[in-house]
RNA sequence: CUGCCCGUAGCGUAGCUGGAUAACGCACAAGACUCCGACUCUUGAGAUCGUAGGUUCGAAUCCUAUCGGGCAGGCCA
């Protein structure tokens, strides 16, 4: 499969040798130097000669007319020099048939690079913290990540998805004490995740109060430390029994897992998610003494006022905390035992982990500590970082209620579907599964559409919006491509038929998709999958409305016509599976 | 105070390894269906690309400074 920048950079390789003499530029060096033009009128690619100029010494104008006298090839049907511009003009027929062809040959492979043949990628995302809600706040991470996955394997890579649940802390010693005091087993079965988030909220609260009675008569600038609670301290012993192995404790700890992890299987379901692995952070808590002693024996950890640390002044870096003064682990020990044991386990080429960017710096330090260790994979962990989102400009905040489930998300994007479908479609299951597709998928599409490091203020207006650019308008694309094919009864082939504009800038559109996919890959950016979604969807439907398909009079253009269908449904269908969006074919 | 990220039509954004007339959607104005699915398509209006310097044949894109917004910065995760 030679798609058409590396088809004319093998050409203008050629050219410039005959014109030049050898050795000046290889077909890679002018493969990279090809662009498209911005306009359709100058030509369908072109070479900006400019940078020549200093070596050849001659004017870029010169070079391309040069280059242009000693280039003859029917690929081409114009080729011309415009100021510094080659410019070239592709034959639409033969170009579109070679598109076609290929999708054709490549099946559900076009477009993909393979080139992760061999290797395994592990990625980290979602992370939900147990017994906390699961909101908007985490869409982020689970759909970027997710996305991120897909892409992967369509390139041939092993992937290995793993939800790294936040399932240990002291924040289990506070549920314990709440649950023995307030909670009973029959509320929680039937309550689930929700009664567990009541009893932690009630807890803290209670804490919280204990806390500012202690302090009743104490001057504010000398109360730091001095909050004291009973109830607090109930739950530090609770989780010191938990992590001791207490039979009753471990009891419950298990089941609060269960009855969050089972309600985050629905949304996950609903999304099409699932994973590898689920060892969360209490799957780590004895690999992190090994590499604290690691640590020490290297001569890495410090004692800075009673902490161990790592200090990394030299990389322009604050301290990386490692032990508490009272001996107990952080976030980043544990990251660290995880990355190790992560890497003994998969082996990974690369090891992905999808969080929000306001982690970005506690990243960027234990990366460090990790390559300081002298562990030679270092540099194969990678931070994807997106921005933070906020609901109608305000914060995300757990105590004031401003957040928005994504369960409720969902089930408000299914509802609003299901109005919409059900005139349509009188069967009720046929509607309910639609709406499922077709809501999700509008929310996903939503989300995933803007560069992911941009800050988001989720609108729910404009989230379950269905006009311009949105998941709705996409599908609705593909069922159409769906439909028009089941009613001609067949896929037709590209016949020599000549074709116009529309039929052109849609094979354009399709042959651009493995750069795009390589793009989207080479950036962890699902939202170069997302936009040029909305470009083969437009240029169909410009097509569409401009040209008879199944209805066409003429025989052979009706053929090329329907082959081109079923190329952009082939391609639709590939690309919107990679990020998380469903396919129905009828809307 | 220090570091990272973001400033592009009224709004939401793309373009950022420098390249030709800055692209898309919403909203606004005008138009197109006895037609393969109108959740469609066409046209118009709307931008001194935060500001000021610099590098270059050429800057939204690179460098410096500056303003505005977000985030982070040793015992939370």
């Amino acid at each position: 499969m030679l798609t058409l920048k590396k088809k004319t950079a093998l050409l203008l390789e050629e050219a410039v040798k005959g014109a030049f003499g050898e050795g000046l530029l290889s077909a890679d060096e002018i493969f990279e130097m090809l662009e498209y033009p911005p306009d359709r009128s100058m030509g369908d690619i072109a070479l900006p000669c400019f940078r020549l100029s200093k070596s050849l010494r001659k004017a870029p104008p010169m070079i391309a007319s040069a280059l242009a006298e000693s280039l003859s090839c029917e690929e081409f049907s114009e080729i011309n020099a415009m100021g510094g511009y080659l410019n070239f003009r592709i034959s639409p027929t033969a170009f579109a048939s070679r598109v076609v062809s290929d999708i054709r040959a490549a099946g559900d492979k076009y477009g993909s690079p393979m080139c992760g043949e061999g290797k395994c990628v592990v990625l980290d995302y979602s992370s939900p913290n147990v017994a906390k809600p699961f909101h908007i706040g985490h869409l982020g991470t689970t759909v970027i990540g997710h996305s991120l996955k897909l892409l992967h394997e369509f390139a041939g890579y092993k992937c290995v998805g793993i939800n790294y649940l936040g399932d240990w802390g002291t924040q289990f010693g506070k549920l314990i004490v709440a649950y023995k005091k307030w909670g009973d087993k029959a509320t929680i079965e039937a309550g689930g995740v929700d009664e567990l988030v009541k009893l932690y909220v009630k807890i803290n609260n209670a804490i919280k109060a204990e806390e500012e009675e202690s302090l009743q008569g104490i001057p504010e600038a000398e109360r730091a430390g001095k909050a004291k609670s009973a109830l607090a301290d109930e739950s530090r012993a609770e989780f010191r029994k938990l992590e001791d192995g207490d039979e009753e404790n471990l009891a419950l700890w298990r089941n609060f897992v269960s009855v969050s992890l089972e309600e985050y299987e629905k949304t996950y379901k609903l999304l099409g998610i699932s994973f590898d692995s689920y060892l969360g952070e209490s799957f780590y808590t004895d690999k992190m003494p090994a590499q604290v002693e690691k640590l020490r024996n290297m001569g890495l950890l410090e004692i800075d006022d009673g902490a161990s640390i790592v200090n990394l002044d030299k990389w322009n870096m604050p301290v990386c905390l490692i032990l508490k003064r009272d001996g107990t682990t952080l976030y980043p020990t544990r990251d660290i035992a995880a990355a190790v044991y992560r890497h003994g386990e998969y082996n990974f080429d690369k090891a992905i982990y999808v969080t929000s960017a306001a982690q970005s710096l506690h990243f960027a330090q234990w990366f460090k500590v990790v390559e300081l260790m002298g562990y030679d994979w270092y540099d194969k962990l990678v931070h994807v970082p997106y921005g933070t989102v906020s609901i109608n400009g305000a914060k995300l905040a757990t105590r004031t209620g401003n957040v928005i489930l994504l369960r409720d998300l969902f089930d408000e994007a299914i509802k609003r579907v299901y109005e919409i479908t059900k005139e349509k479609h009188p069967d009720e299951r046929e509607c309910t599964e639609i709406a499922e597709k077709v809501g999700v998928g509008a929310v996903i599409f939503y989300y995933l559409s803007n560069n992911r490091i941009r800050d988001i203020n989720f609108v729910m207006e404009e989230a379950l919006s269905f006009d311009g650019n949105t998941g709705p308008y996409v599908q609705y694309t593909y069922a159409r491509t769906c439909s028009i094919l089941e009613k001609a009864g067949c896929e037709g082939e590209m016949t020599d038929a000549p074709l116009t504009e529309v039929e052109f800038e849609l094979a354009k559109t399709l042959s651009v998709f493995p750069e795009r996919i390589k793009s989207a890959l080479a950036d962890y950016e699902p939202s170069t999958v997302t936009r040029y979604i909305l470009d083969l969807a437009a240029a169909f439907n410009r097509f569409y409305h401009d040209c008879k398909i199944a209805a066409c009079e003429d025989e052979k253009l009706r053929s090329s016509r329907l082959a081109l269908t079923a190329a952009t449904r082939q391609v639709l269908k590939t690309a919107l599976g990679l990020i998380c969006l469903q396919t129905p074919e009828k809307i």
